[in-house]
DNA sequence: TGACCCATGTCAGGATTCTGACATAGATTG
DNA sequence: CAATCTATGTCAGAATCCTGACATGGGTCA
């Protein structure tokens, strides 16, 4: 293996390493709800809805950092499989708020469980004071990101 | 816009703020190496192969968190291109060792300023202290989720 | 009121990525 | 030494996602 111990930059990145967590995390949120028969971006959707009830297509994207495109496919199919309920026609403009079912609530019970500890364990070897002070970092770096993207 | 100020959980979940964080660093990476004609798994190859050659494809994907096989395309248009070589036969078993060619190390210079003027403007607002400390922290969270994979 | 601009939902096309599988090389273990 | 295990490179197919585009609804402002 090429696991020769030389130093190297991309170990001292803070972008570097904010990648890998984000990636082992989403790793291991996919590891425990295979299981279950359920994906990240369909958790995220069901945990939005049921904490914004009446999301539209849109914001559920942004939330679940996918497309419009890839959303609208996903709530056409929790729609047929019966956890989410989507009036026929917008009433009002062209929004077509989303809301779940109780069908839906129940496996998404069972998903917040099993990522709730993922979270647990990914925080284990850390004081409350570092988690507040991880809150208050990442919440900087976003800012930082997104003052500057010509928005 | 739904922006309603009511407060949510998924807010206060470190989980959805790592996944949110490198979401916006990726975006912003890309945004600056766009006009270079470049994206950021084909920097992430270069960047690696500047700071550790000869590593080889296998190596190259774990260290751009892609596949075995989209880095296996990627690296064959580099080497179209002239950015990279590779053996034509493998020195040793099967593993063929990848190196940057000087036309390889001057896109990628151009690109590294921009990526680091990226990651300059995530970390303005945040001290020395707070940004050794989220250092600790990621290694920390990437250790812990690490564990518990059944690897 | 009407023109303009932004956001939404949706469609089609293409590009990218992943899943699954295979044969082979090297290390490990008995 | 032989068998097993792990890791590599590669192939083919499928699934996923994105880019570009369109028509429509709503808000803004003259």
């Amino acid at each position: 293996m090429g696991q020769e111990g030389v130093g190297v930059d991309l170990e001292t990145s803070l972008g570097y390493l904010l990648k890998e967590a984000s990636s082992a995390l989403r790793a291991a949120m996919e590891q425990v709800l295979r299981p279950l028969g359920m994906s990240v971006t369909r958790y995220s959707c069901l945990e939005l809805l049921a904490q914004r009830p009446g999301l539209s297509n849109s914001e559920l994207a942004r939330g679940a950092f996918v497309t419009r495109q890839s959303m609208n496919v996903l709530l056409h199919a929790l729609e047929r499989e019966g956890d989410v309920t989507r009036p026929v026609e917008a009433p009002v403009g062209k929004v077509l708020p989303t809301r779940l079912t109780p069908r839906g609530r129940r496996s998404l019970e069972k998903a917040t469980v099993a990522v709730r500890s993922v979270e647990v364990r990914m925080l284990a070897g850390l004081t409350e004071a570092e988690q507040s002070g991880a809150f208050r970092i990442l919440q900087s770096m976003i800012r930082s990101l997104r003052d500057g993207d010509g928005s």
